[in-house]
DNA sequence: TGAATAAAGGACAAGAATATCCTTAATTAT
DNA sequence: ATAATTAAGGATATTCTTGTCCTTTATTCA
């Protein structure tokens, strides 16, 4: 198992592509993000509809159209694209599937995994949709392969 | 997402119960097993066959019988388990589904998620199938609901 | 206005994970 | 030996995730 969902992982790439490319002005167009971030195009098109809908994601139709994020949401932390994507889980379950994570009926791996999941909350909460591009137009970092 | 797959969750509870059965003597049943952890009852039993098939786990046929732990089982990481159920992809996987976790070409996250993916690894690591048994006896830890 | 472009949306397809059913094999107790 | 019990194994069913196809809508440009 991975931490995020493929769903989530292709999202969250994708949401970073944008945004890189709207740093620097630019739209993207799904054909352009599909290759940018090795995903299924037409799977990716659903996946950016359903963050259109929410309002995580802006795009425009036409010659020249495209996905591309405003100065509002390259502000926002990247957990709002894994709760829109994941739910809560990952922020609040419990490790062995309880139904309910709590210390009243703790599981055994309780006390120290809350820990790390919290690093998980903080590292999302903290991290913001536009917070790599610097290092994304650099090529320091990738979204693929 | 959840950390374990649901599969995985299933085979961690029943081990941890297993092996709590183990420390007072006893074998533990399908039934019991399945009850004791809030399990579907033909689904664990799949699990835990295919955990005794990779020698994880004893069993013993007919009246009386069931599953059991023996010493040197108590004594091995729960990350044996995980391992066999879900992979290595939670101990050595990239956070953003790149095919190589890799500081040459790192994603976005890398940095801060090895990290957090270490601790995780070195929970699971040090963690014992065997090592709950007194607070699963007690009370103290659950298993269910 | 009309043609071309690109996202939105609905429906469907393929695959994987989860769950169940039924028969077989091993063990125990009578 | 026989019957009862319990895990093993193979096959199938269901559900969820992932991926594709095709039509519609909005926008741009000539
Ligand atoms: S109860 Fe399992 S992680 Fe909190
Ligand atoms: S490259 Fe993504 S976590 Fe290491």
């Amino acid at each position: 198992m991975a931490i995020f969902s493929k769903t989530c992982e292709y999202a969250i790439r994708a949401v970073f592509y944008i945004s890189h490319k709207s740093a620097s002005g630019d739209r993207a167009g799904l054909k352009d993000i599909a290759a940018g971030i090795d995903s299924p195009e037409l799977y990716l098109a659903k996946i950016l509809q359903d963050l259109s809908r929410k309002g995580l994601m802006r795009s425009v139709k036409g010659p020249h159209g495209g996905f591309y994020v405003d100065a509002d949401l390259l502000a926002r932390p990247l957990s709002d694209i894994v709760e829109a994507v994941d739910g809560f889980g990952l922020f609040h379950g419990c490790a062995l599937g309880l139904k309910q994570c709590s210390e009243i009926n703790p599981c055994p791996l309780h006390e120290q995994f809350k820990s790390i999941r919290d690093q998980i909350s903080d590292l999302l909460h903290r991290t913001t949709i536009g917070g790599f591009n610097e290092e994304l137009l650099g090529g320091l970092l990738s979204l693929k392969k």
